[in-house]
RNA sequence: GCUCUCGUAGCUCAACGGAUCGAGCAGGGCUCUUCUAAGGCCUUGAUGGGGGUUCGAUUCCCUCCGAGAGCACCA
C-alpha cells in the first residue's frame, strides 16, 4: 500500500535526526505549512543547544534527501521546521484512494444504542445511538469488520414492574400494544409514581419476574408480545434517525438466560464467584464487588453481561469490543472488564466509550422533567416540523414532497451533528433554539455547502474534465487542497479516543474554506479553460469528501437545499 | 466520606505537552444587477485560585474552590 505523506516525512525526519520518536505534527495556521516536527527540540535538549539552531541544522540534512522533491523546508524561529507540499505531490495525495486498510480486516463488536424496553426510551438512547452508528461507520471506513450489537434489555426486575403495572391497570395487555412504546412509557412512569404511597408495588414487580424466570406461561405471553411490539416500534425510530436497523445484531439479555446457570457454576468453581451476605459476588480491587446473584436468587445485568461478553469472544473472537455506553455505567463496566481480565479473556481488547447526559436548556437534567419522561419520537417530530418552517421560509419554490424530504434531512443532521461535534464524555446540552439554528457551525451549514458545490457541478455536466498537469488553482483552491490531504489522519485519530468530534471539526473547516471559495473565485463563468476545469475538479474532490464524510457522520447529502 | 468526569469569551463548545488558546451563537459594522445571503467580510471578548515538573502547560503532578455522575442486591 502507498505510504501517507505524513507517514514518508516520518522517515525522513527519523532518518535525519536518528530520533526514532520524531512527531510529525499538523500545524495550527496553514500559513505555516502543510505538516511540522517538533523534533528540534528533543535533540536541542539532548546537545544543550538552542531549538533553532538545532533546526537549522537538521533542515541542511533533510534538503540533502529526496525530501526536496516533495516540499519546501521552513525553520520557524520558535524551533519547529515546516513542510510545505509541492502542488503536484498534493493532487496525488489527493486523489489516492482513501480507503485504507488499518483494521485489516480484524472484527471490531460495537454495542450501542441498547434501548431497555422496560424502561423508557428516552434521548439518553439517541447519543448513544448516534455516537455508535458513526463510530462503527468510520471503523469500518478504515478496514475493520464491524459488528454492530445492539444489546436489548429485555429482561430483569424492571420486566416484572411493567408486567405488575400491565395487570393493574390495563387489565388487558393488548391494550398497551396498540401505541407499545407510549403506554410502555405511561405504565412505566405511573408504576413509579405510585410506589412512592403503596411500596408494596415493589415486591409485586419482583413476584412477576420471578414468575416470567420460572417460566409462568401468561407473563411468558405478554413478555413476548411486548418485546416484539417494542422491536417494532424501534425499527421505526431507527429508520426515521436514518439508521439502518438490518445491520444490527440484535440480542436480548433474556437470550443469555440459559447460559447463567453454567456460568456462575463455572465461576465458582474456578474460585472466583463467593457467597456473601447471602449473594453471590466476584471481589474486585479497588473497587465494589460484582454481583452474580441477588439474595433472593435472580440474577443480574451483570451476570447477563459476562455471559454476553463470552458469546462475543467465543464466537466472533473480535479484536476489540466497544461498549457506547453512558457515563453512568463507567463502574459496572470497570467491573465487567475486571472480572473478564480474572477469566483469562484477555484476546480482546474491551473499551467503554463514555458520553456524558442530555441537559435541558436550564442545564438540568433533561431525561425526567417532573417525573415525565421525554419521549425520543417526540424530539423528533418536534425538530422536524421546526425544520419544515425554516425550509419554507428559505427555500420558497418547492414541491410540498422535496419540502418535507429536505425538512426531514435537515432537521436529522442537526440533531446528529449538534451532537457528534461535541467531545462525548461532557454533557450536552439540548437546546432546541441553538440547533435549530442552521448557521455556523452545524450539520445543514456542511449541507447547505454541498448542495452549493454540488449546483456547479451539475451545471458543468458532472465532468471529469481535462486539466494539464501545469494547471494550478488559486490560493483559495490551496488552502482547501492542503485540508484535504488531512482526512485520512482526522478518520485514524477518531479511533485512539473514540470520539468522533474530530470528523466534525474537519468537515466544518472543509466547507468553511469552500464556501470562501466560491465566494471569491468564479467557476462557472471563468473563460480560461484551464482555470475553470481545474477549479471544477477541485470542487468535485471536495464534494465527494464531504459526502463520505458526512456520511460516516449518518448524515444525508441533499443536492438542493 | 470514597471513586470518576469536568471547570476556557456573556452563552454552547475546540485545542496528541507545542507556535499568536481556536470556532459558533449573542452584540457592533459592512455585503445580494454575478454559480442558493442557510453565504461572505470586519469587529468586541476567555484558560476558577495557588504551587510544582518542563525549553514550552488549557493539557501532566499536588492543593484549594466550584459543578455533575457513581459507590453490592436497578440497568
Amino acid at each position: 500500500m502507498a505510504k501517507t505523506v505524513k507517514q514518508l516525512l516520518q522517515e525522513y525526519v527519523v532518518g535525519a535526526s536518528g530520533i526514532s520518536t520524531a512527531e510529525i505534527i499538523i500545524p495550527p495556521d496553514l500559513k505555516l505549512g502543510d505538516y511540522a516536527t517538533n523534533v528540534a527540540f528533543i535533540l536541542a535538549k539532548q546537545e544543550g543547544k538552542k531549538p533553532a539552531d538545532v533546526a537549522g541544522e537538521l533542515k541542511e540534512k533533510l534538503l540533502g534527501t529526496d525530501l526536496a522533491k516533495m516540499a519546501d523546508v521552513e525553520v520557524a524561529p520558535t524551533g519547529f521546521i515546516n513542510f510545505f507540499l509541492k502542488t503536484e505531490f498534493l493532487d496525488e495525495e489527493i486523489k489516492k484512494d482513501k480507503k485504507i486498510d488499518l483494521g485489516q480486516g480484524k472484527k471490531v463488536i460495537v454495542e450501542y444504542s441498547s434501548p431497555n424496553i422496560a424502561k423508557p426510551i428516552h434521548i439518553g438512547h439517541l447519543r448513544s445511538t448516534i455516537i455508535g452508528d458513526a463510530l462503527a461507520n468510520v471503523y469500518e471506513k478504515l478496514g475493520y469488520e464491524v459488528v454492530r450489537w445492539n444489546f436489548i434489555g429485555d429482561w430483569g426486575t424492571q420486566f416484572g414492574k411493567l408486567i405488575a403495572a400491565d395487570k393493574k391497570w390495563h387489565g388487558n395487555f393488548s391494550d398497551t400494544l396498540k401505541d407499545p412504546i407510549q403506554e410502555m412509557l405511561r405504565l412505566y412512569v405511573k408504576f413509579h409514581e405510585e410506589l412512592k404511597n403503596n411500596p408494596e408495588l415493589e415486591k409485586e414487580g419482583q413476584k412477576e419476574f420471578k414468575k416470567l424466570e420460572t417460566g409462568d406461561e401468561e407473563n411468558l405471553i405478554i413478555w413476548k408480545s411486548f418485546r416484539s411490539a417494542s422491536l417494532a416500534a424501534f425499527r421505526i425510530i431507527f429508520n426515521k434517525l436514518g439508521i439502518d436497523s438490518e445491520k444490527f445484531v440484535i440480542k436480548g439479555e433474556s437470550d443469555y438466560e440459559p447460559r447463567l446457570k453454567p456460568l456462575i457454576e463455572e465461576l465458582k468453581n474456578k474460585g472466583l464467584a463467593i457467597e456473601s451476605e447471602g449473594a453471590l459476588i466476584v471481589e474486585l480491587e479497588n473497587m465494589p464487588p460484582a454481583l452474580l446473584r441477588k439474595t433472593d436468587g435472580a440474577t443480574l445485568y451483570m451476570t447477563r453481561d459476562i455471559a454476553s461478553l463470552e458469546d462475543r469472544i467465543q464466537n466472533y473472537n473480535p479484536a476489540k469490543i466497544l461498549y457506547v455506553v453512558a457515563n453512568q455505567q463507567a463502574l459496572h463496566f470497570e467491573q465487567l472488564f475486571a472480572v473478564a481480565k480474572k477469566l483469562g479473556w484477555d484476546s480482546t481488547e474491551l473499551s467503554h466509550v463514555k458520553f456524558g447526559m442530555v441537559l435541558g436548556e436550564d442545564g438540568k437534567k433533561l431525561a425526567t422533567r417532573e417525573g415525565k419522561v421525554v419521549a425520543l419520537q417526540e424530539v423528533i417530530d418536534r425538530i422536524t416540523s421546526l425544520a419544515l418552517e425554516t425550509v419554507k421560509q428559505k427555500s420558497a419554490d418547492l414541491s410540498e414532497e422535496d419540502e418535507n424530504k429536505i425538512a426531514h434531512a435537515v432537521a436529522i443532521s442537526a440533531l446528529k451533528y449538534n451532537d457528534l461535534k461535541q467531545h462525548p464524555h461532557t454533557d450536552i446540552q439540548f437546546d432546541w433554539k441553538a440547533m435549530l439554528d442552521l448557521s455556523g457551525n452545524s450539520g445543514p451549514y456542511i449541507q447547505y455547502t454541498y448542495a452549493r458545490l454540488a449546483n456547479i457541478l451539475s451545471k458543468a455536466g458532472n465532468g471529469p474534465w481535462e486539466t494539464s498537469a501545469s494547471a494550478s488553482v488559486d490560493l483559495e483552491g490551496k488552502l482547501i487542497e492542503r485540508k484535504l490531504v488531512n482526512y485520512l489522519d482526522v478518520l485514524i485519530e477518531c479511533t485512539t479516543p473514540n470520539a468522533l468530534n474530530g470528523l466534525a471539526l474537519y468537515l466544518y473547516d472543509l466547507s468553511a474554506l469552500a464556501n470562501r471559495f466560491y465566494e471569491n473565485v468564479r467557476v462557472l463563468d471563468e473563460p480560461d479553460t484551464e482555470k475553470k476545469n481545474a477549479r471544477l475538479n477541485l470542487i468535485k474532490v471536495v464534494a465527494d469528501n464531504l459526502k463520505d464524510g458526512l456520511g460516516l457522520l449518518g448524515i444525508q447529502t441533499l443536492e438542493r437545499i
